[in-house]
DNA sequence: GCCGTTTTCGGCCCGACTGTTTTCAGTCG
């Protein structure tokens, strides 16, 4: 069973306990075992079955049981007792900002409402106002919140989130009255979908630089506005915070900004050991008068705590506070570290710009290869190349070759997985290009078995350097499509096959944990933009900040590597 | 429910803002 199975059944254990109103520390317990067992590199099935559950840090003798339980019968008493007690419609009242778990029992004891259609209607009708605690504003803001609900559910993909961001950052940043300017939050950590964008800005003038928040153009509505803090909602549903903080405060501002709660949870409990308080205002220490001891910069902070600088990346709370105090960060991958990109398209197929072209974009960016990868026949409405055209197109790469300096253009394609597992393309034309991508675009509904057999055999071929955005998600959009992925990482790291990071910005795919999973069995990892214009090539930032998610050094990543030990690393018996 | 360089019991991060209240609980990040 998926390791994800696990986590939304615990995940569902505390959002039902948090309505029922049980001990909130028995509540966060069930929260962090589901964050330890959705980050665990390895299927807690194993663990199950070789009875070292318990061992893992956050799951205890209580926790391990349920698992124990889920692992048998795919569900374990506590979950189906809250259901039957509950409904399991209130997990989605939840969603509703402003109300808690506090007054969501409230409601739902009083009233009877059990999920969003019956708390329209109460709140429709006048009867949450009645009720004691609560008033006509707080009902308003509910059918607000419903309706917003309604028409935009869920969390914006990061690449969106962040122009949206970046356009607010630019906006504010022309005011006289803004000193420094900085987007925090999960777009700083790189976190793939983003609840809300937070800003942060250094100012003398505060009121000025609010007044010019709010009326922003695209700001639809105020939510919240004091003296320090402000949230507006834009046209597009997104929330937007501002925060304005002193200069000589901005480190442990900026650092309190991006999160995440629970790498703040540790890192406060651990302070709090060290008699120090941390807040966004610095760390300071709790004996004496409450003295400052760091809020400059956010290397201050860490050095306050005694630990190294800590990335925002990982900032997750997977355990990277606990290999900073043993020296065991990862020196993350950086963008200076790419030197090349293995995963791009042309004209020859549905890309915008020549191979030539392309290949001068990269070299600006500093790149010194590139692989030219065009999609082969089978996808037919991007204009698949035959063998035919292929076999030119390689011959069209080598002469483009020619007519740049220094850089070199490595002959590849994108090749198609076909339905059963066959690869797209003449096997002697896949073996004389550089660079061999091989990806599913058809088919994605296929059942786990079939899936993993018709991606096991493509890997057995011997001809694939890289599987191109491995698991086939779209970001916000369609699921990936499922199989054995342990089994598919063993084939892959035994015929010499790396897992794509693909950084295009619909896909994002591997994600950060599967990247880690990867890694974690030994596999390396690929960059590749998907480009399919010269633009297009900038998306390897995003597989780089993914990468970093996942942990990688620039060891893990083979487009790191000159270009002839790159040709070397892959295919060992082609 | 989990955990231990103050601990096997007694803790478990910290502050801002709002609405409904007359001093603060609830919610959020």
């Amino acid at each position: 069973m998926d390791n994800n199975h696990y986590a939304r059944i615990l995940n569902e254990i505390a959002a039902l306990s948090q309505i029922k109103g049980v001990n909130r520390f028995k509540i966060r317990a069930y929260e962090n075992a589901a964050r330890t067992v959705e980050n665990l590199t390895e299927p807690i099935d194993a663990r199950i079955e070789d009875d070292t559950v318990e061992d893992i840090k956050g799951i205890g003798k209580s926790i391990a049981e349920d698992l124990r339980e889920i692992h048998e019968t795919g569900t374990c008493t506590v979950h189906t007792e809250l259901l039957s007690e509950l409904d399991p419609g209130l997990l989605d009242l939840l969603e509703i900002q402003g109300l808690g778990p506090k007054r969501i029992k409230a409601i739902y004891e009083e009233l009877g409402v059990c999920d969003l259609p019956s708390m329209k209607e109460a709140a429709e009708s006048g009867e949450i106002q009645k009720l004691s605690g609560l008033g006509k504003k707080t009902e308003q803001k509910i059918l607000a919140e419903i309706e917003r609900l309604e028409r935009h559910a869920g969390r914006t993909p990061l690449p969106q989130a962040r122009r949206t961001a970046l356009s607010i950052r630019d906006r504010l940043a022309k005011l006289d009255a803004v000193d420094r300017i900085e987007i925090a939050g999960s777009i700083r950590r790189g976190r793939e979908t983003i609840g809300d964008i937070d800003v942060l800005v250094t100012t003398d003038d505060p009121q000025a630089v609010t007044d010019a928040f709010v009326s922003l153009t695209d700001v639809a509505e105020v939510l919240v506005s004091g003296e320090t803090k402000t949230s507006v909602r834009l046209v597009g549903g997104i929330q937007v915070d501002l925060r304005v903080v002193d200069e000589d405060l901005f480190g442990s501002a900026l650092h309190y900004f991006t999160g995440s709660k629970e790498h703040h949870i540790e890192l406060r409990t651990r302070a709090k050991r060290a008699g120090l308080k941390i807040s966004e205002y610095g760390v300071f220490k709790t004996d004496d008068d409450e003295t400052l001891v760091a809020s400059k910069t956010e290397e201050d902070i860490y050095a306050a705590l005694d630990l190294p600088y800590i990335p925002p990346e990982i900032r997750e709370g997977h355990g990277e506070i606990e290999a900073a105090e043993e020296g065991r960060l990862p020196d993350l991958i950086e963008m200076s570290d790419v030197r090349g990109d293995l995963h791009m398209h042309t004209t020859e197929t549905d890309g915008r710009a020549s191979i030539l072209e392309m290949a001068q974009a990269a070299k600006e960016l500093g790149w010194s290869y590139i692989a030219i990868t065009d999609h082969s026949q089978a996808v037919t409405v991007a204009n698949g190349m035959t063998p035919e055209r292929f076999e030119a197109h390689i011959e069209a790469i080598k002469k483009a070759n020619d007519e740049i300096d220094d850089f070199t253009i490595l002959s590849g394609i994108e090749v198609d997985i076909l339905k059963d597992g066959s690869l797209d393309m003449d096997h002697d034309l896949l073996a004389a290009a550089d660079w061999v991508v091989a990806s599913v675009h058809s088919y994605f509904n296929m059942e786990t078995d079939k899936m993993t057999e018709r991606l096991l055999a493509a890997i057995e071929t011997g001809l694939i350097c890289e599987m191109g955005h491995p698991t086939g998600r779209m970001l916000g959009g369609r699921d990936g499509y499922t199989y054995d992925m342990d089994a598919v990482l063993e084939a892959a790291l035994e015929h010499g096959v790396a897992m794509e990071l693909n950084g295009s910005t619909g896909r994002l795919d591997f994600n950060a944990e599967n990247a880690r999973r990867a890694q974690s069995r030994g596999l390396k990892l690929v960059l590749g933009s998907d480009a399919h214009s010269t633009q297009g090539l900038s998306a390897i930032e995003y597989a780089v900040q993914q990468a970093r998610r996942g942990w990688l050094t620039a060891d893990d990543v083979l487009n790191t590597l000159p270009v002839d030990e790159l040709l070397k690393s892959v295919r060992p018996k082609h």
